[in-house]
DNA sequence: TTGCTCCTCACGTCACGTGAGGTGGC
DNA sequence: TTGCTCCTCACGTCACGTGAGGTGGC
């Protein structure tokens, strides 16, 4: 009887890698690999032709070499664990480094995952508010809302570091779009006394940003869609609304930022809708 | 002037591929690469030499690629959306789909974490443990212990079944090294009265399994190093010791795995620990 | 002329997947 | 002879990193 080749039935069972691969789940790629790489070397092998044949034992190490390499180890590191580890205690540092690699990776994607959802969240809710506007002055009663905000005098270009800076503050508190309230009776391009800031759940006063319910009540609204270079247009609507009506407005006036650039993208500023609020006495 | 070359301070600012990276902190090959894929074109190209010139509308695009990379988009994923979404709601798609693949590497890697935690936190116990004994006989009292167990009539190797049982429907409960309790006055080979379980935090009778307080107290114990073959020795070393005292033993006696075959390797049976606890009277 | 910056190949990474082209045993 | 299994290259993946070897502007 040939040697090298599988003893049958009677003998010590012999796998070749077609049913060592069935056995252990590995693909016959992966048994060519570790074979290469030296870690899992087939318990003998046909010099003529090559063939390998697995024996029983070799099934216990892919076994290990699976069970690190479903753990994400290397196949390096699996190599050295095998070469130098037969207990679980002298692959202790190979454990803790392991870990913390994956501790590290799982922090990155769990950041991801926030951001990801923070963006679809938004985009979903914008998806709402489009379709209930046919971008006309309307009345509307609007509740009392906790804001955060940051009063400068500047123009409306500046708001970002406001709404920056608000947002840095108050982190996970936020929960509603960018606002801005203008406490000038009239349009001023530059040196406006502007207050940017957003909606939270809860939140105190701090370095320089003021946390207060703002009043709810009677209000026209108006939908701006385009960008905000051309809300003026936006501006002489309702203020003729608001006079034909004989309303008397209460300061401030509140701009709302319900869709302009995005978290990635910049967007496309005739799509920018910005609702721009006055509060009223009939 | 060269319309192909950098305009000077006076024109409009145009960079040089490693000023450009300095910029946007993009690697030089990243923006070669890039160029090539389409992704982010230099809005320049000198015919002659092939010099790459950047304008700042490229930062734009440059940060809307690392956003996008920083969220592990595919180049290709991030070709598509830049040619097919100006807004995050055309995003969405894409978002969503991110967002899943996310979702699931989290879930793996914190299996991983889970698992490396486990092994790592079992193997420091029991070098704890290891310290302890000069593996001699020695009296010591322990306390009562809450304790999952499966009896079987059968032979020692029959165990591993009993622990798995044990384990599967005790789940994260589970809080101590593997036992056996065993019921019969003297040794026997085969149709031995055995318990096989773990410590636990709490839990209810299910399926076979009991769980009960075993009542603490006064012990002799033995830690025996080696293979479970060999037991039998440290078994009369600690018999001879009780019969020299006059204790009166109370069945069943105990066998705690402090060290076996571990999660992933199966180590060297030369140094398995297996204390042998037997209630006593004094 | 010397540094510095830029260019284009080309190879390496990591753990395989996927053919191509050929052989051996039933 | 026909299928099936096995073999060895060799190339592809993904997002670059890292030279090698050469050019252009100050």
């Amino acid at each position: 009887m040939d040697p090298d080749l599988p003893s049958g039935p009677s003998g010590n069972p012999c796998f070749s890698i077609g049913e060592f691969s069935r056995i252990t789940g590995l693909s016959l790629k992966a048994l060519r690999l570790y074979h290469e790489k030296g870690l899992l070397v087939p318990s003998r092998i046909n010099r003529a032709t090559n063939y390998r044949f697995y024996a029983p034992a070799d099934g216990e190490r892919a076994r290990v070499i699976t069970r690190l390499r479903d753990m994400d180890f290397s196949l390096e590191d699996i190599g050295e664990i095998l070469e130098n580890c037969r207990d679980e205690a002298d692959a202790l540092d190979y454990l803790e480094n392991q870990k913390a690699a994956i501790s590290a990776k799982l922090a990155r994607y769990r950041d991801i995952a926030g951001s990801l959802d923070q963006i679809i969240q938004k985009e979903k809710e914008s998806q709402m508010n489009i379709q209930e506007t046919g971008f006309e002055v309307e009345e509307k009663e609007v509740s009392n809302l906790l804001f955060a905000g940051y009063r400068f005098q500047g123009k409306y270009s500046d708001c970002g570091q406001g709404f920056s800076r608000v947002a840095k503050a108050m982190g996970r508190y936020l929960c509603g779009k960018a606002m801005c309230l203008y406490y000038d009776p009239e349009y001023k391009e530059d040196g406006a006394d502007i207050e940017a800031g957003f909606p939270v759940r809860k939140g105190r006063d701090a370095e320089g940003i003021s946390v207060r319910e703002l009043k709810g009540g009677a209000c026209v609204s108006l939908i701006h869609k385009g960008p905000y270079e051309e809300i003026g247009r936006s501006y002489e609507k309702i203020t003729a609304y608001v006079k034909a009506k004989g309303f008397r407005v209460i300061l401030p006036s509140r701009e709302i930022y319900l869709k302009g650039p995005g978290m990635i993208l910049r967007g496309n500023p005739k799509n920018y809708l910005t609702e721009i609020q006055m509060m009223i006495e009939r």
